[in-house]
DNA sequence: CTATTGATTTCGAAC
DNA sequence: GTTCGAAGTCAATAG
């Protein structure tokens, strides 16, 4: 990794354009091709930067000409390409980190589909799963179960339940009573947390709500496990 | 800004749960509280990271505990927490950066929405322009138009068409119905480029799509006369 | 390779 | 303060 503080400019033009005038920052070269320039403030997102893979052609400093660092990208048709003007350097420095290892993360929304398709009854009294990531021509529903009534239920999963979530799934029900053997499906959305909003929209759709606890979740399984343990 | 790069291992708790297990990094703390620890591959983003308004604290190295930097952040209910544990540093520098100039930018959907209010027939054949930004009690319609048969058509903008954008255009087209005289009023997505799922969907609700390119309406390049080849 | 979707999305503006 | 929508969203996964 090469972290260069300098005085610079940088010009991008790619999918928009940019201009970044003169300022002291910080760019930063990853050795898997990443180029970004931080300022001092503005959080967590670079000023600009360009993803890999990338080309990166250093031009020493010339006559008037300060010394650039040019970055391309082909992007389909068109070339993504960052210029990043150094009128004055003030560090330098390259550090050889190896490889790091890979995050690991738990409570993500995978990991709250797992469990529900594992005991779907929390989205539900009697559901029972009959596939997961069922198809239809406008994506996947995520959990297909039935009822005590033997009725199709459709069951979305988020991790936060929002205005967007309700409207997925009645997109979803939209393709499925198409269907007439499914014309009675209804659904469910299930979340960690929904939205006072969503659920007045799910309410009004005939959308079942229901709040899950991941701890909860996880904690049903462990009375079986400590009974043998 | 202090770039710390160092042998360190991660923990986040907060809207989920990570860690990073030990490996050589770069610690950027910006003067705005931001924190990031990027590693030397992996592209944009941090490997973990706090957004501010962010609390840090450090803690030095003590008996058989290494240095550690806590970072934390009210979020809500909860607090938001990153623990780095710090084994060795290979170096610890502070720049000050004093502020940066902003970014400008040119390209952004503002800009598509300027260019198709003056060429509107780029959205329709024979379309003219009655208004943009014409208000619906939830929120305004781009361009509202009439074709060479005196009929409305209510044209919605974006760089990237997707299904959120096809129902958008439906809600306002659902409210604009509810007046009579408008009640043959139809509706266009016009857009850089357009998803198929979104084509789709709005194909079966009788919206019409078109994509629009920011060069050609610029006039900086001509048409793509292929299609007429 | 394209297309879709989740994300600790981040970020900003409008209300 | 909350909500809503844009973003050079990014990044991972499925087709």
């Amino acid at each position: 990794m090469r972290l260069i503080v300098a005085r610079c400019e940088a010009r991008y033009t790619g999918r928009l354009d940019t201009y970044l005038p003169e300022a002291l920052r910080l760019v930063m070269i990853k050795s898997d091709g990443s180029v970004m320039i931080h300022a001092d403030t503005g959080g967590y997102k670079p000023q600009n930067w360009m993803t890999p893979p990338t080309t990166i052609d250093e031009v020493p400093e010339a006559d008037d000409e300060p010394a650039m660092i040019v970055v391309t990208k082909r992007a389909g048709a068109t070339e993504d390409r960052v210029e990043i003007r150094i009128t004055e350097v003030l560090s330098d420095v390259t550090h050889d980190m190896g490889e790091a290892a890979a995050l690991e993360r738990d409570g993500v929304e995978a990991h709250l589909q797992e469990l529900l398709a594992d005991q779907p009854t929390w989205c539900g009294e009697g559901l029972r799963l009959v596939r997961r990531e069922w198809a239809t021509d406008i994506g996947p529903v995520d959990l297909m179960c039935k009822d005590t009534d033997d009725r199709w239920v459709a069951v979305e999963i988020k991790r936060v339940g929002t205005i967007e979530a309700v409207e997925q799934i009645t997109r979803y029900l939209e393709r499925i009573h198409r269907e007439p053997s499914m014309a009675d499906c209804r659904g469910v959305l299930a979340a960690q947390s929904i939205k006072p909003q969503a659920r007045t929209l799910a309410e009004g759709r005939d959308i079942e709500c229901v709040e899950v606890d991941l701890a909860v979740l996880r904690g049903e399984r462990e009375p079986d496990l400590t009974l043998f343990g």
